[in-house]
DNA sequence: ACCCTATAAAGTGTCGACAATCTGAAGTCG
DNA sequence: CGACTTCAGATTGTCGACACTTTATAGGGT
């Protein structure tokens, strides 16, 4: 689970009593620039702040009901996930999204999750194989549900790395990826739409990947987990250079 | 402007000043949350304060003459360096030193760098491969000076490692390691006290693997790169498991 | 008409104070 | 004697106000 309980606002009123709520009466664990982290992570990341605009403290303090400090916190917190820039006596932006930044990810993740794919190999335990083969065949129906239809959704990609990350049992690696990386991946996904279309192609790649898993393999799954987002690499790349 | 002069506390004033003025008379570019990120950072790393121990926000703007509120930034941009812990309503720690967390640092390290340096191969440009040589000339020379001197200090190892990095030119890369990681490898570095004792095996290392990004070839420049960082680690290992 | 200067508006950085929460010690009850 | 409750102290979270910087706008000089 990935804890995401906010849900499409409406209004921007909404969301203002939606973020004061949720903490007062439902859970008084997170404090308030937690929850405004939280919901302005969620609009960028989807796109409902445009990649690129300009960001007014006031007028989100106002907008959110919150203090500028409060919601200074949470920018900060954006900044070092790199969704949001800012300068000095200037102000915030939230990023520009770049093909050469999409790349870049690219390369990294391939470098993150072919080690933990390796580490995922080599310190496998009976809970993380019976979770990923599970994971494997639920995505194995839905493919056979809607063929061809890429994969339902992007989500299950999402899943299928989310869950050999976490196997890997590298708190660092796992927090890198899985609470920092992704947001922008996913931001990218959102807003560039790359639904990956390699939808049957993708189901096999993550077969062999968990095989390998399961057979204490770890040069092998490190090889095969690099192709596999090498491959989606150049996917990207090739539809990039030929607009549609 | 920053009137903060008036008051200097008996105790600590040498702390306080050098915060305060490094902004005033040097460079007024930065912020004083900014100033104070840069000086908590160095104490921490250098284990002027203490690894593992309890952060009072009142004490610290006392020792700082600034407001909490701009502590806290300070505190909360280490905390996006993972080099302190904070939770909601308790306070902030500094990060706990581990032998676990040391050696998922180097897996993550061999990762990383390991691309860092087939991309260095692949993208290298002229100035990359001068500086390198460079580097590699002048640690050569210093290495003669000092024989079996633990390669000058880590410093030097520090330094192949940061140019490599950015001789990758991928932006993600260079600030994951360069401007986050890396901060924490120093911090065990200064207090687990791991003068590489490698020196000059290290050194013919470097020297190998820079000739492979002269050559252009990125796999074998990966390749030896993560020999290295591997190596490195089980020296590393080798050493926890007996004290001395 | 253009450029430079000066002023006004808006925005950010910083601060001190108040309210909510946690920690720890004293006291009470079983 | 130990465990639970209570209360005080201290710490953190949040807020509104002020000081300084930047940006936009209007004015004057060449």
């Amino acid at each position: 689970m990935e804890g995401q309980v906010s849900k499409p606002t409406a209004t921007d009123a909404k969301a203002a009593s939606a973020v004061a709520d949720s903490g007062k009466a439902v859970r008084g664990s997170q404090s308030l620039a937690d929850r405004l982290f939280l919901t302005l992570r969620s609009e960028i990341v989807e796109g409902r702040m445009a990649a690129g605009s300009k960001i007014s403290e006031p007028e989100l303090a106002r907008r959110f009901d919150a203090s500028r400090g409060s919601l200074r916190e949470a920018l900060m917190r954006l900044e070092s996930l790199s969704l949001i820039e800012r300068r000095v006596n200037v102000g915030a932006r939230v990023v520009d999204l770049t093909e050469r930044g999409l790349l870049e990810i690219y390369d990294v993740r391939e470098a993150l999750e072919g080690m933990a794919c390796r580490l995922a190999a080599e310190n496998r335990s009976a809970d993380d194989l019976a979770e990923l083969r599970q994971m494997l065949e639920r995505h194995e129906q839905q493919e056979e549900l809607q063929k061809g239809t890429a994969y339902f959704q992007p989500e299950g990609d999402f899943d299928f790395h989310f869950r050999i990350v976490q196997a890997s049992h590298n708190d660092l690696l796992i927090d890198t990826l899985c609470n920092k990386l992704y947001y922008r991946v996913r931001m990218y996904r959102y807003q560039l739409g790359m639904a990956s279309p390699r939808a049957h192609r993708a189901f096999r790649e993550h077969s062999h990947i968990i095989e390998a898993i399961e057979a204490g393999d770890g040069e092998l799954a490190e090889i095969l987990m690099r192709r596999h987002i090498r491959a989606s690499r150049s996917n990207i790349e090739k539809k990039l250079s030929k607009p549609d």
